[in-house]
RNA sequence: GCGCCGUUAGCUCAAUUGGCAGAGCAACUGACUCUUAAUCAGUAGGUUCGGGGUUCGACUCCCUGACGGCGCACCA
């Protein structure tokens, strides 16, 4: 870094300023490649070296030097922008004596812009013949550049490159700068939310914001994140859902609403678990869970579709397919298959012995709740791998979801599991406030006897369900864990730009 | 929280049984005006993650701490 800084002062001393203002291109890299390629067809030959000579003239391009080959009197570099990358051709006789100075003092990583005509070397690489040159930043701080090689059938192989995970992750500026295909996922992610906000605007669904900071949290079973509001001496939470504040505007006749933010569960970290991670709710009335089920099969099937071109992906070794039609099965038989136990005749001692088989040393305090659902992610989640919907729950595990019309020991509820996590959790939603209340009470009391991640009371939302909520169909999805589906990323992490890392200290 | 593995130059990695800490790329100097993992000649670069211990001697063995990966546990 030092020899950056030296160039720093020569780069002044030669009246270059820089750090720019400002630059005007003409073209994106990616664009002016292709238009080059588009005149070139247009004019016949495009055999490198032989036939008419093409050139698209006056270009102004701008980027990052991402690599630099010095051949004395000039200079081939390649320079990368968001989504494309061009080779330059530096002469120092064509630049004179302020460019060819200036071209001394280069750097890989420096933000440079130029001007020039779009010509092919003899070796076949689309190129600009630089006119002029304009230093826009210099890079004190080198970059984890690899070494690249690009193969005739166009692939690209880096040698070297910027690996190291938790350098990538804490430095991912320099993660995005150095590595494309890393820029490609979060591309990717942004195509596929912006899919799904057309596909529920295009059915009549309205995107709405609700409080990401509450006075009480509700609508999921977890530990929140808590904090202090000073004026209101008040104790407040970060959401965990947004379903209560969601199913508020379905009382206020907003008849279709989803919205897409991120909930906060101060749960352990782990490759499906971000303690900050994208949800997308979506509420609307009439419809009850399998319609949801329709509904949520369409949507993601259509949606990949529309971002990746297909439904079948590989992920983690396995090809999965999220086409509609998804398997159903029951919660109760899928629990019998792979436990060999009956949810509802099975006593809690036989429970509590089956949680100790799966190697559980703290089952003797848990609940009858806690104890299948323990045994249900340990037995039965693990194991699918392709797109399953399990439905009706044992109602005690479903607080905020009707029960099963004919069965009331169960809830209409579901869960989409992919590849061995849950991907969606959707409910016929409860709209009988005196049973919610029940509901919230029997809560209550497992929170008294302990159990911290129960839910608490939300007598407001009660109060809403008394002005009456006419029968809605609802869901709540993991945006990051379909992202890590379709881009065949392992670890959540990989897809949110910037995760939650132990905090270190930058030197 | 528990277990296993890891942390060496800016980056990617070596270092035999405990015996002089090395390479490629990047950087720097020089040569080269169609190169593309450019090439050629040379130079410099280190608190071997931190702290403690064993030893004549520690990157290497022991203890401890930090950080990370994987697995388990927790977790809609």
């Amino acid at each position: 870094m030092r020899d950056r800084y030296a160039k720093l002062e020569k780069l002044r001393e030669i009246g270059v300023d820089p750090y720019a203002y400002s630059f005007d291109p003409s073209h994106s890299l990616a664009r002016a490649k292709t238009e080059f390629e588009v005149l070139e067809s247009e004019e016949g030959e495009t055999d490198a070296g032989e036939g008419p000579h093409v050139e698209l003239p006056g270009v102004r391009v701008a980027g990052r030097i991402l690599s630099y080959r010095d051949l004395g009197g000039s200079a081939f570099a390649h320079v990368g922008d968001a989504d494309g990358r061009i080779q330059i051709h530096l002469k120092k006789n064509v630049l004179g004596e302020d460019g060819a100075a200036l071209m001394e003092l280069l750097d890989l990583g420096d933000w440079i812009g130029v001007e020039g005509d779009i010509f092919r070397t003899r070796r076949g690489e689309v190129t600009v013949r630089v006119t002029s040159l304009d230093l826009l930043s210099k890079t004190l701080r080198p970059l984890p550049f690899g070494k690249e090689e690009v193969l005739e059938s166009g692939e690209r192989i880096v040698h070297s490159g910027f690996s190291d995970l938790a350098q990538r992750y804490r430095q991912r500026y320099a993660d995005l700068a150095v590595n494309p295909e890393v820029r490609e996922v979060f591309r990717l992610r942004t195509r596929l939310t912006t899919e799904l906000r057309r596909w529920l605007d295009d059915r009549g669904f309205i995107e709405v914001e609700t409080p990401v900071l509450q006075p009480l949290y509700g609508g999921a079973l977890a530990r929140p994140f808590t904090t202090h509001h000073h004026s209101l001496d008040q104790q407040m939470y970060l959401r965990i859902a947004d379903e209560l504040y969601l199913k508020r505007l379905i009382v206020g006749n907003m008849d279709r609403v989803y919205e897409i933010g991120h909930d906060f569960r101060n749960e352990g970290i782990d490759r499906t678990h971000n303690p900050e991670f994208t949800m997308l709710e979506l509420y609307y009335a009439y419809a009850d869970y399998r319609d949801v089920m329709e509904l949520t099969e369409t949507l993601v099937s259509d949606v990949v579709t529309a971002v990746a071109g297909t439904t079948e992906f590989e992920w983690d070794g396995n090809t999965i397919d999220l086409a509609a039609p998804w398997r159903r099965i029951s919660w109760a038989e899928a629990f019998s298959e792979h436990t060999g136990l009956d949810v509802v005749e099975s006593t809690t001692e036989e429970l509590t012995e089956a949680v100790k088989r799966s190697g559980r040393e703290d089952a003797d305090g848990l609940s009858r709740v806690q104890l299948l659902d323990s045994l249900f992610s340990s037995h039965v989640e693990d194991g699918i791998i392709h797109p399953t919907f399990v439905y009706d729950h044992p109602i005690e595990m479903s607080p905020l979801a009707k029960p099963t019309r004919g069965n009331p020991a169960f809830a209409e509820r579901f869960e989409a599991i992919v590849c061995g996590f849950e991907l969606v959790n959707a409910f016929s939603e409860l709209n009988d406030p005196l049973d919610q209340w029940r509901r919230f009470a029997d809560q209550a009391q497992l929170r008294a006897a302990g159990d911290d991640e129960a839910m608490v009371i939300d007598e407001d939302y009660v109060r809403a369900l008394e002005y009456g909520m006419p029968p809605t169909g609802g869901f709540g999805m993991g945006v990051d864990r379909l992202v890590m589906l379709v881009t065949g990323q392992t670890s959540i992490r990989d897809v949110v730009l910037f995760p939650v890392l132990r905090p270190e200290e930058v030197e």
